[in-house]
RNA sequence: GGCCCGUUGGUCAAGUGGUUAAGACACGGCCCUUUCACGGCUGUAACAUGGGUUCGAAUCCCGUACGGGUCACCA
């Protein structure tokens, strides 16, 4: 090859920070291969610092962290920044991911951290990784493996256009490359006159063969060769995604690349890549999307930050949902035998579910707003009082400064409340997240005490004051829930209301109401609703002034 | 439009040539019950579609429809 010596002279000139000795060996040799047990994966989570974080990033990582850490106990679960996109970046957004991911309960074992970098593959921030890039990208084009490319934005649209004009596919290739084979001379010069090029890859692949690979989600697939160009280097220097994925994922070690399916379709591109640089490939699992039924056209799309709130997971903090509910409904998600499991593992950590990444589902789930209730409902029923209590205070502190100063002012009237109907084997399950809390238990305080709901509509007021007038002189908070209720027996049938449920529910005509009624109204009367948990618990946290007030402002 | 992936009740799903096609959420009924919640029992409801292959297809093959993804110097 005699222009050997001209391509030598460009990739000097392309890579002046790269010096003789810096090449891939030299690389292999500074990143070696982990020394870890065979069966132990190494996973990543390689978000760009764009915005806010979603339930899809949230649900990539998990699968990510579950699979590094179920394969082995010298699995490896690290944070990779893909800042490779100056333009887009939001400032303090890694903060805010690893922020997140921590209150999630995702930690990282190394990588990025707040600290700075830890971990011996790093630099971990692909801005900061420029160099070793460019060595590799440096022997590429040594090999003949990449070339500048000297084409404006409007050079690429005009291609664009031609390409639709004739119906063929879009893109930089074939002949429609057109600095692909510019002799590297030519190159020089354009350099030297200052103008902006990238690094294209240049493809030996053919479209109309065909390669089969396997995913360890998706199973079997089969996809044309790769032709295109596509970009290595940007006029700045650095790297397109698919540069650095190849690059990162192989000096830092990586086994099993989980990424989202949006990647399937530059798959090709990443095979040849991943060749051409005389790498071994990782195993890839493409996981499916998170999706929502959209309202208005009825159809399932993506999940989108601006349509669905529940996207965000600021709107898991601002309602109040547990962590540990998003992560039991995303491993639901995530693994289609988990809440088999769950059901026969109750107090388990999701940590013990032995995870599949061939258990997940290959197409997007939609996310249930109902389903996901229901989970955070059984999470929150089987907490302790403290820990309802704990978690109330916590939410409450950043979002309801009122609720939160009644609720630490008398840390064990609260405590009682929420004990009611806990710690069973059948346990309430009242509310989903901590908000709703407020609105169950606002009868407790006399400040948000208030008369939502009417009393029995078949019991006229001068029954309603009788039935509370004589409850009041035969209450005693010392009743137990038997003793209380034989009192409103009493006087059920005093006033002609049965106490004789069976006989009631056969005829219900030949009564003016039944006991039901009769508790109903001192129900509405003690906590302004029809519907509360059991009234002589109630009553016992009450306790017998706030009872007795009540009670009599209608007697 | 090209390429790729997918399609089992309203939703999440099990299922890999022979099943009365599991289970969970939601919804209805019944039971338990002082209301609510819980719990128990129970009901409605599904293999997108047309052709093949086969004794036999949700399952294998081909076509069609529909949905999703992607086609940037974004990731």
């Amino acid at each position: 090859m005699d222009n050997l010596e001209s391509l030598k002279a460009l990739a000097s000139l392309i890579f002046p920070d790269v010096a003789e000795n810096e090449t891939v060996e030299y690389l292999e040799g500074v990143f070696p291969k982990r020394n870890i047990s065979e069966n132990a994966k190494v996973t990543r989570m390689a978000p760009s610092p764009t915005g806010s974080m979603h339930i899809g990033n949230l649900y990539g990582a998990l699968a990510d962290e579950r699979i590094a850490h179920t394969s082995a106990s010298d699995g490896v679960f690290y944070l990779r920044i893909e800042d490779t996109d100056e333009k887009r970046e939001v400032p303090g957004a890694v903060e805010k991911i690893i922020k997140y991911l921590g209150a999630f309960g995702i930690e990282f074992d190394e990588g990025a951290s707040e600290d700075g970098d830890v971990g011996a593959y790093g630099p971990y921030r692909q801005r900061q990784r420029a160099k070793i890039y460019h060595i590799v990208a440096k022997k590429l084009l040594l090999e003949g493996r990449a070339y500048p490319c000297f084409c404006t934005e409007e050079d690429l649209a005009k291609i664009h256009d031609e390409q639709e004009a004739a119906k063929e596919n879009f893109g930089y290739y074939g002949k429609w490359a057109l600095h692909r084979d510019m002799p590297p001379e030519e190159a020089i010069e354009k350099i030297k006159n200052g103008e902006k090029f990238v690094l294209r890859f240049r493809s030996l692949g053919n479209p109309d063969k065909k390669i089969d690979f396997k995913d360890s989600i998706k199973g079997n697939l089969s996809f044309p060769e790769n032709d295109q160009d596509f970009v290595l280097l940007k006029s700045d220097g650095i790297p397109t995604y698919h540069f650095a994925h190849v690059v990162d994922d192989h000096f830092m070690r990586t086994t099993d690349v989980v990424r989202g399916e949006e990647w399937l379709s530059t798959l090709p591109w990443h095979v040849e890549l991943w060749k051409a640089c005389g790498f071994k490939m990782p195993r890839f699992c493409h996981t499916a999307q998170v999706m929502k039924l959209d309202e208005e056209t009825g159809t399932k799309r993506k999940m989108s930050k601006r349509k669905d709130p529940e996207c965000t997971l600021g709107f898991y903090f601002e309602k109040g949902y547990p962590a540990k509910s998003v992560i039991e409904y995303l491993m639901i998600l995530l693994n289609s035998n988990y809440e088999q499991w769950r059901s026969a593992n109750k107090d388990a950590s999701y940590r013990d579910f032995q995870f599949k990444s061939s258990n997940m589902g290959n197409s997007g789930a939609m996310f249930d707003l109902a389903k996901f209730n229901d989970v955070s409902k059984n999470v929150i029923a089987s907490m302790t009082a403290d820990e309802v209590y704990d978690n109330v205070i916590e939410w409450a502190r950043e979002n309801d400064a009122d609720f939160y100063n009644l609720l630490i002012s008398d840390e064990n009237y609260a405590k009682s409340f929420f004990a009611i109907g806990r710690g069973g084997k059948k346990p309430r399950k009242d509310f989903a997240c901590w908000s709703e809390v407020k609105d169950f238990v606002s009868y407790y305080y006399d400040g948000l005490f208030e008369i939502k709901e009417n009393f029995p509509e078949n019991v006229p007021e001068s029954d309603r004051k009788a039935i509370l007038s004589d409850y009041a002189k035969v209450y005693s908070e010392n009743d137990d829930n038997g003793a209380w209720f034989e009192k409103v027996k009493e006087i059920s049938e005093k006033y002609g209301y049965t106490s004789d449920m069976k006989a009631f529910k056969e005829n219900p005509g030949a009564f003016k109401g039944s006991v039901t009624d009769v508790s109903n109204v001192i129900r509405v009367a003690v906590t302004g609703r029809n519907n509360s948990p059991d009234l002589c618990s109630v009553m016992q946290v009450l306790g017998r002034d706030r009872v007795l007030k009540r009670i009599n402002a209608f007697a």
